[in-house]
DNA sequence: GCTATAGTTGAACACCGTTGACTTAACGGC
DNA sequence: GCCGTTAAGTCAACGGTGTTCAACTATAGC
């Protein structure tokens, strides 16, 4: 699912079945997984759209305008937190780093969180295009079904723990951890999530 | 302490007590934490420095050599480590995360750990100076005193929350973590990290 | 004094994101 | 059927980046 939306051009021609700005965008969610918000330079996308790099710029505003239309959330919240909360409260922790690292092994490291993680160490508004998404559609609907008190301080803490075990397992590659086994990996950190989840915090 | 050793000329001007090099490497030290490592370019700190950009890469290599040589960590393993230990194998959680949280609450988000951080998601050779530093200098001899079972792994999985916790309180500055009391991260955050130091793991 | 070498500079290169002027093409109103 | 407006799209340029290379200077050792 898109984390911002495109401008739809509310004139211009429509007779082809895929404008410039498709393409644009395609080329630019393709470069941006490959090479990472750096490495996917704006000419680099524009000749794979087969475009003028500043046609993007005409449309997108800048680079940032242009990976916040491009990149997508690899889940729907309101498809996934349901399975979240399948096994109980006590399951949550461990179902939701199952689906976190089911995901990112599935794609090995090239994938629309994990690049988005990156970017927003560098680019401020990367980062609240992250913090938005996750407070609004993810940690909100997931805590309203808990119940659990201090819902934002979790969410927080949560955070720290996912995106933490996202960045040495998939980013730095720390070993032994980046080599074990997803079943592994639920049982080692699934817990610690727990705890931020529903468990006493002081 | 120095992360990466510089090259100490062998021969030429050895009158004046500061070096070009010298007064590079305090340049750069500045800059980075001030601007973070995109953000301090060559030409700024050459500025700074009274020299000429291409004089560094000739002393440095280019410019993640510069950031290797300049950057320091804040603490010294050998006087820190026993300091974690003193209160016994139940509360190294806490004192490691009381550590960390002092030393970036008091240096305000500018300090040489959270740059290296930030930094080492774009660069290559520099999570593995990172990584490195870590591994040898820092959770070697903590897992040694400690004697707990898989150091290697235990170390790995203190990171994802230690680093996690470094990017949401100081990078990303989540709400209300960013704001919270030390104390109380401490308390929040301690348990988890105590758990991957000294707890069961499966 | 001569020569090798380290220190140091300035110009240049290839690339980056972004800007602004410009052309082209389609539309709505008359 | 023309005409002004507007979006689509191109092109060259700007100021910036890290890096390279040839040139020059000053020192140290012989």
């Amino acid at each position: 699912m898109a984390l911002a939306k495109t401008k739809t051009p509310r004139t211009g021609r429509r007779r082809g079945v895929s404008s410039s700005q498709e393409q644009i965008l395609e080329a630019a969610r393709e470069l941006f997984l490959q090479r990472g918000y750096e490495g996917a330079t704006l000419r680099a996308i524009a000749k794979k759209a087969g475009v003028d790099a500043s046609l993007i710029v005409h449309f997108f505003g800048n680079k940032v305008g242009l990976f916040a239309a491009a990149i997508e959330w690899p889940h729907d919240p309101d498809v996934e937190i349901p399975k979240l909360l399948r096994d109980g409260r006590g399951r949550v922790g461990h179902n939701l780093v199952g689906l976190l690292v089911g995901t990112w092994d599935r794609e090995g490291g090239r994938n629309p969180i994990l690049t988005m993680i990156r970017a927003s160490m560098a680019e401020p508004e990367i980062a609240d295009l992250l913090r938005n998404f996750l407070r609004e559609r993810l940690y909100a609907p997931l805590f309203e079904a808990l119940g659990s008190d201090r819902p934002d301080l979790r969410s927080n803490l949560l955070a720290t723990q996912m995106i933490g075990l996202g960045m040495i397992r998939y980013v730095q590659r720390f070993e032994p951890l980046a080599s074990a086994n997803p079943a592994d990996v639920i049982a080692w950190v699934g817990p610690s999530a727990q705890r931020y989840l529903t468990g006493k915090l002081d």
